[in-house]
DNA sequence: TCCATATTTCTAGTATCATCGAAATAACGG
DNA sequence: CCGTTATTTCGATGATACTAGAAATATGGA
């Protein structure tokens, strides 16, 4: 990943309205929201928000797809991967015993504990 | 983590120049880096990257201390840690298998493949 | 004490960003 | 085709951020 990307996407992060947004993406998974449902969801303006989508999307961290008349944002979870790896790369000169092996940390918190089924039902969509 | 606290850090690194030091020190590990060290590998104006690190440290993602006449920078692992955790919690519902894993895939690239030596050997400080 | 070195604060010019009302566009259902 | 709903673009305003020279401060060594 290159450097400015990286800058890009973080940027698009660095901004209360719009980390809101992704979080809800995140929780929302592959499938994505469509824009009014978000907006709707945290009480947005319509102009706000489209501001804010594009912004997301400009940085390829979201990607849009147009369904009916409805338009589904969703987290691309290969880049927002990407994104992770390029801030960990090279820790510690290589040895994750130096540090404190950020990422194991982060994936030990990422989804809480629980009994894994295999097939969740969808609801949305 | 509030979301403050994460827009906050995220604005630190949304900065090309800040990024830049950032990755440096996460290279140098948990000893951190000399301002002047910096200053001289990143070849940024003494008045610039002193914005910078002062940007950086006041997100509390990067850490200061002095020793002698130099002042010592360094990751702040454990919140870098939390950081990525903001980003991933509940991701896809709690079911990682939704996604891609993200902190999974993440985690694969973290460190290069390696001979795990046990006790590295320091080189800097 | 005094100089050299490390780092920060001050300052000011320029650039970029966030917000949101109003108007425009697009796509559906009838 | 027309009204309705979803979403975007435009435009203006206020706020915040980046840069770096110059001056100030602090620390250590002679």
């Amino acid at each position: 990943m290159e450097i400015k990307t990286a800058v890009l996407a973080l940027g698009a992060l660095a901004q209360e309205t719009r980390l809101t947004i992704f979080r809800l993406l995140v929780e929302a998974g592959p499938e994505g929201l469509a824009a009014g449902c978000i907006g709707e969801t945290l009480k947005v303006p319509g102009a706000t928000l489209s501001f804010h989508l594009k912004e997301l999307a400009r940085t390829g961290l979201v990607s849009s797809k147009q369904e009916k008349q409805f338009i589904y944002y969703a987290v691309d979870f290969e880049r927002m991967a990407d994104l992770m790896t390029y801030l960990t790369q090279n820790c510690c000169q290589g040895m994750p015993q130096e540090c404190l092996t950020v990422v194991e940390t982060a994936l030990g918190r990422c989804c809480p504990p629980q009994s894994k089924s295999k097939k969740p039902k969808r609801t949305r969509r």
